[in-house]
RNA sequence: GCUUCCAUAGCUCAGCUGGAUAGAGCAACGCCCUUCUAAGGCGGAGGUCGAAGGUUCGAAUCCUUCUGGGAGCACCA
């Protein structure tokens, strides 16, 4: 049952009928909510064209829609200045539609046509480097994505996709023999198997790294020498390749009990490593193509569309060459033979495509990395590696700032550590359960704090950078996860102690109106965010109906309700609002709770 | 320099193929706990939608220019 789509046929139907164009008709939430429930436009558009007054095409409109008279008792429609047609939906409308939702398994969600296949990208965590507060957006978002797309009735797959190749790789093993963590494996006759990677912690790991990276931007024999270890372990030469394995099992324990901190769950913990293996068949299909060249010693695609990357003349000849439109040709192999990020993520393409053939592809990266997408895209087109009805998606998300604008660092210019962020969110929400007088359930805490975090999070529009404000984070007032919660927790104690029959609904006061009208706009809200790659919308619509049901708490109390056939439809209502919220925060990948 | 994204209330942000009086939350102010959890509700106050032009019956939204900021611009991932 959906009622816009109702109200689009009648008006369709209405429009056929008097000779209109009946394809620009659409129907949409009001934005005036006190003068009616939905609107159309539809007749302003098509005035003009026809020499008609909008005001008086839109009457006739109505006058016609009366004729017809089929669910005149479910609709009430109006023409007014300067030519809108105003639609409200009666309490019988509404009573109709929530019970039968109540007893629909989606809750009214109306889920895609064509069921497809969605393969997920997102986390994006390097084994090298410790977690921190820029890492937190890709699991979030794309966790909640994911949801949205099993929700809709897609089948999901999801890859953690680790960072584990890489000069990144190189660095930290040159890093750690140089400081002498490596010297038994590099002895003679060394039993590289059997060795333990003795004292190298994930702490150790936190700062080797760091050091080795700032040390090749100004030592080139270092970078060199990274390089060659990098490649030794993409060519699994030893002992490299065995520290590095060592290295990898010791961080993807660690990055997994994180994930699991913010309820994002992947199939696969594959690596970029795992693409390995398909490298070099990657490769050949570009030469076997004719679509890869040789440049400065390493191998490129051109991805440049008629109209890209056109040479600016230069001003003097030192001057760097510049250009228009830039779109680079994408590097697939170095020129010392290593391979490249594009390759890799290429070659990822290409095994995905062999094993799960999915519909779609889609990845959660922060939005410094669009150029590189579209690089990798257009390859995998142009090589067929990717079949022309493949979708592939990069959403691109912007970064956590600061307040001052800048990539957000504490005090003391140091990086936030994903841990710190999470511990904070859970030790602020312990503090608040104790007033509440709940002590030491810190998976509660963890719930309430992470759900604060993460709804704080999906409210923002995803492409736009936000400013990371750990006071707005930790502060859990107003539109906020713990406020969803904490109407659900409401809810669940008045079921507690009602002596609830399961009864029908029944729409009557405004209060319940409005809660009715929320629970429409949060099933569109779906459709909604799920065309547009987008989670705000979602994010809003639940806080509007928590708020649309915590005025009715608070203007009426359902259990002392006297009428035991109206309290028996509150209770009702109440039910299936604590459904759909459940929902929703399932899908923002936010754990309810009991009671808080 | 080129490409691209962005600029809305004191702060953080919404604003759905252009629509009616630009909305929330926070902060601040005034009310509401002997009654279902006050992490709540209600009420005021707060705006030249970065600037200037243009298209339109109608612009925060579309186009142009400008100002200010972020990001990217081949061998990092």
């Amino acid at each position: 049952m959906n009622i816009k789509k109702e109200l689009t046929d009648i008006l369709c139907s209405v429009a056929k009928e008097m000779g209109l164009d009946a394809s620009k008709i659409c129907v949409v939430f009001s934005n005036r909510p006190e003068l009616c429930d939905y609107q159309c436009n539809f007749a302003m558009l098509v005035a003009k064209a026809l020499g008609e007054k909008p005001i008086e095409l839109a009457e006739k409109i109505v006058k016609n829609i009366e004729k017809n008279a089929k669910n005149a008792k479910k609709y009430e429609f109006s023409a007014v200045m300067p030519g809108f047609i105003n639609i409200k939906v009666t309490n019988l409308a509404l009573s109709e539609f929530c019970n039968f939702i109540k007893n629909d398994k989606n809750l009214g969600v109306e889920q895609v046509e064509k069921p497809r296949l969605v393969f997920f990208d997102y986390g994006g965590a390097n084994v090298a480097k410790e977690l921190h507060v820029g890492h937190l957006r890709s699991p979030i978002v794309g966790e909640a994505m994911k949801r949205l797309h099993a929700v809709m009735g897609d089948r999901v797959l999801a890859d953690v996709h680790l960072g584990d190749y890489g000069l990144q790789m190189g660095l930290t093993l040159l890093q750690l023999k140089i400081d002498g963590f490596l010297d038994k494996f590099f002895e003679k006759n060394a039993k590289i198997q059997d060795l333990a990677l003795e004292n190298v912690t994930l702490d150790l790991l936190n700062e080797e790294y760091p050091k080795a990276s700032k040390r090749k931007d100004v030592d080139e024999e270092f970078k060199k020498q990274a390089d060659d270890f990098t490649l030794y372990i993409q060519q699994k030469k030893e002992p490299y390749y065995t520290i590095y394995k060592k290295i990898k099992d010791l961080s993807v324990a660690e990055i997994q009990k994180n994930y699991a901190l913010l309820n994002t769950q992947f199939d696969f913990y594959y690596g970029e490593s795992d693409a390995q293996g398909s490298i070099d068949e990657t490769v050949q299909i570009f030469v076997d193509k004719a679509l890869a060249r040789e440049s400065e010693d390493a191998l490129v695609v051109d991805v440049a569309l008629e109209g890209e990357h056109i040479p600016i003349p230069k001003k003097s000849e030192d001057e760097p060459q510049r250009y228009k439109n830039p779109m680079p040709p994408a590097i697939i192999k170095k020129y010392n033979g290593g391979d490249v990020y594009a390759t890799t993520d290429i070659a990822t393409i290409l095994i995905r495509n062999r094993d799960y053939h999915p519909d779609e592809i889609i990845y959660l990266t922060d939005n410094r990395q669009i150029m590189h997408f579209k690089q990798v895209f257009r390859c995998c087109k142009l090589a067929g590696i990717s079949p022309e009805s493949q979708k592939l998606t990069h959403i691109a998300f912007g970064t956590m700032n600061g307040q001052d604008g800048k990539p957000f660092k504490t005090r003391s210019g140091a990086t936030v550590k994903f841990k710190d962020v999470v511990n904070l969110l859970i030790s602020k929400a312990e503090e608040k359960l104790a007033s509440n007088g709940i002590k030491g359930d810190r998976e509660l805490a963890r719930k309430i704090g992470v759900g604060a975090m993460k709804f704080g999070d999906l409210s923002n529009t995803v492409e736009k950078d936000y400013v990371f404000d750990i006071d707005k984070f930790l502060s859990f007032d107003g539109k906020t996860g713990p406020y969803i919660q904490y109407t659900i927790a409401r809810i669940n104690s008045i079921l507690s102690k009602a002596n609830f029959k399961g009864g029908e609904i029944n729409i009557q006061s405004e209060e319940e109106r409005n809660i009715a009208l929320a629970i429409l706009k949060l099933n569109s809200a779906y459709n909604v965010c799920y065309e547009a790659y987008s989670l705000n919308a979602l994010c809003l619509a639940t806080f509007d109906l928590a708020s649309a049901f915590s005025t009715l708490y608070n203007n009426h109390k359902i259990l002392a309700e006297i009428d035991e056939n109206v309290k028996q439809s509150l209770l009702a209502l109440s039910l299936l609002v604590k459904a759909c919220l459940e929902k929703a925060l399932w899908t923002l990948g936010i754990d309810t709770v009991e009671k808080m």
